[in-house]
DNA sequence: TGCTTTTTCAAGCATGTGCTTCAATCATTT
DNA sequence: AAATGATTGAAGCACATGCTTGAAAAAGCA
């Protein structure tokens, strides 16, 4: 059952999911799809509807989870009361694509990739779908932040979970970027290692005393 | 002379600035432009010679004075062999941005968005002619910021100076995002502010102390 | 003025786009 | 085997794309 053939309709998400990763949304057209899965072009709107619909079902396949993973994160942090440290925040809103990428086929660069496309260039505004999800995220850390730091704003917090995306929407789709500028000088560093690095920059921002009403 | 009536050529610019602002350089096409600008097809390719040289010559014209500017800004603060502090750096690479715009005749938001493109969706790769520039950029201040927190390997100066560059895009990009998102309770913020938002938070995170060797 | 150069214009070309159609094929069940 | 429903395939439609053409118009200069 595990190696049964795949079906048209996952090969073709699979490609999708490949080719967005790598060139962007805007720029796959149904035909790269078709062409480089050996698929007819009628398949695409036959398994899924649309291309926008394919479209959609890419980024929902691996935001979802992971937007579930990070509540979950969470909730077990502000067990029994206890205020959890930005730190441990910025670890459940991070660590969740460490853990989905290992449940799945993809490289971790590739996913990575498709991931920061999902985050910066969510085609057409995201699905409509996933919003509720995606409101509950931001609610819940915003929450757990305001609590973890209470010198700050909502306000403050906002804009530091703002930023705290920008660097890991800029890690994720140009995690190699170091590595091919600096010719291989920056070494390739683990996924692990570069989100820790995420982490301890965000963490050091959230917990910045400046600009911080006292 | 000021008043004078504007040349189909700027034209052209301004409107594909508006619209690459707007809605990305992917998305824009040849006849939006024209209709926008209501001026006929044939004219881009007299003026710029083609569709991805009118692109080239949108993200060059903000970004090269903005990296002139950058370069400047850092010098000033090196001079006489004085050690520049990570904020002063920071200050030097972040502000030309609202040195520039004043000098446009763009709108910040505008502005802003248009410069978050360049940054995020360089059209088929950055123009060749801006590549020596942006390098000696980096490096500069690269070279800067080891100084200012000698504590750091340059591995880390690098990953951090790209922390700090999804920050500043992110917020370039989407800086109006937090004021719609809440429904204004997050209060338009003008840039001034939002810069010094964003120095804050990158100083601190230049100046953590976790996994930088000691 | 007449002449030349620069600029604009309508039309069209070749190709690419998303999507549809309908007949052929495959798989499944009876 | 026959019949039914699910899937695939080749062809094509209507429209959008970047770019070119050759003639008309405008601007610059003698």
């Amino acid at each position: 059952m595990l190696s049964q053939k795949k079906t048209t309709k996952t090969l073709i998400l699979e490609v999708t999911e490949y080719l967005v990763a790598e060139r962007g949304f805007e720029s796959v057209s149904l035909r790269d799809i078709t062409n480089s899965a050996k698929v007819n072009v009628a398949a695409v709107n036959y398994h899924f509807g649309s291309k926008d619909k394919l479209f959609e079902a890419v980024q929902c396949r691996y935001i979802e989870p992971i937007n579930e993973e990070r509540l979950k994160m969470l909730d077990r942090l502000t067990i029994e009361g206890r205020v959890a440290t930005v730190r441990e925040i910025l670890e459940a809103f991070m660590r969740p694509f460490l853990t989905v990428v290992q449940g799945s086929e993809m490289s971790e660069k590739l996913f990575f990739k498709l991931m920061g496309r999902c985050l910066m260039d969510p085609q057409g505004g995201l699905p409509a779908d996933m919003i509720p999800g995606i409101k509950k995220v931001a609610e819940a850390f915003t929450l757990a932040l305001l609590e973890a730091v209470p010198n700050l704003t909502t306000e403050h917090v906002l804009w530091r979970l703002h930023f705290t995306f920008g660097v890991m929407a800029q890690t994720l789709l140009h995690g190699d970027l170091l590595y091919s500028l600096t010719d291989g000088a920056c070494g390739d560093p683990d996924a692990e290692d570069q989100f820790q690095e995420m982490i301890d920059f965000c963490e050091a921002g959230f917990l910045s005393e400046k600009g911080a009403s006292e």
